[in-house]
DNA sequence: GGGTTGACCAATG
DNA sequence: TCATTGGCCAACC
């Protein structure tokens, strides 16, 4: 019985909003992981949070989500790049001056428990 | 019901 | 530093 509507579950959609809320509390000029915030929210993994900002993450700074090496969003690092420099936020450059990845050590922002 | 894809991570060479 | 491999979890067709 309880026809249980599998796409209108509660607690997914909590998870989300914590995500989402952990990405909106990351301040101008610092970056996380996506790992990080999977486990921070202590459910699914790196590639759910991913599919959650893919998803829902247009209302939140996305481009202060990064991958655990430093490497920037493959979808649209070149507009996350912008972002970067407006937040100043510290970066790798390559020899022409392109931003390759973010500084993670100098940038790393632990989400709060 | 099953295979493929994906804004991933870690280890190895 | 880069490329490859295996594993992880959920959504899509």
């Amino acid at each position: 019985m309880a026809g249980s509507t599998d796409r209108d579950d509660p607690d997914r959609d909590a998870l989300v909003e914590q995500v989402l809320d952990l990405v909106e509390a990351v301040p101008p000029g610092r970056v996380t992981t996506y790992g990080l915030l999977a486990d921070a929210v202590g459910f699914g993994g790196p590639r759910w949070v991913g599919r959650v900002l893919a998803t829902s993450g247009a209302a939140v700074p996305w481009w202060r989500v990064v991958r655990a090496d430093g490497s920037l969003p493959p979808s649209h690092r070149r507009s996350a790049v912008a972002h970067y420099l407006e937040e100043r936020t510290p970066v790798r450059t390559d020899a022409s001056g392109a931003v390759q990845r973010v500084d993670l050590p100098a940038a790393c922002w632990l989400p709060p428990r």
